[in-house]
DNA sequence: CTAATATATGAACATATATTCAAAGGCTTA
DNA sequence: TAAGCCTTTGAATATATGTTCATATATTAG
């Protein structure tokens, strides 16, 4: 079973994935490192925008941030990540049962 | 890659996950039917709540409907939903890293 | 039929939140 | 130092949405 306080975290992080802009995000950054900048021009978004998403993001563990110069790139947390993506998405591509 | 409609969609799945009761729903019913009267027992919210919520989670077919007489027992839709709530529950039982 | 139980539906409201805009930090180069 | 690029932050706003309440629909019992 699975108690409120559990329930309201596990919540959160789905939350968190919920949104189309900050799903894309995570996806872009699943396999590999990437900058802000890199990211919002491939989701044709603002860096600012980007930057808000990245912060919720990163406090959920679902990225990770690291430092290189004045960029800072991006990239999915670990291989739990990885595999809810891959679990959901084969959920929506399956058809229609019963 | 990942267009925009199947970010859309997905994100759309995430995000019915991404609400406390919703998502407490489905784990409520994961291995076994379970009755709507007898859901909202469990979570302590009205029928009505559980009722649309439900709709919405059949909607995206993360659940399961069967009539049994007058009553109407839900389930968890198939194994990668299961699959997924699985993985970021060891996501957020993870211990901090880096 | 009426009564009772179980579920679903629609409207209304209060709250949460994605986005934009403006401005501030941080780091690198000249 | 100043200038320029990248990133972050804060406030403001328009929109989305979870919840409640009242009501409706369905099924069974008497």
């Amino acid at each position: 079973m699975l108690d409120a306080d559990q329930a309201t975290q596990l919540a959160e992080t789905f939350h968190l994935l919920g949104d189309a802009n900050r799903l894309r995000l995570v996806y872009a950054c699943l396999d590999k490192p990437v900058s802000v900048h890199d990211l919002a021009q491939q989701l044709g978004v603002s860096s600012s925008l980007v930057s808000h998403h990245l912060r919720l993001l990163r406090a959920a563990r679902l990225v990770r941030k690291e430092k290189r110069g004045r960029q800072v790139f991006y990239q999915a947390a670990d291989e739990h990540v990885r595999c809810v993506l891959r679990d959901m998405t084969e959920h929506i591509e399956e058809p229609e049962e019963g």
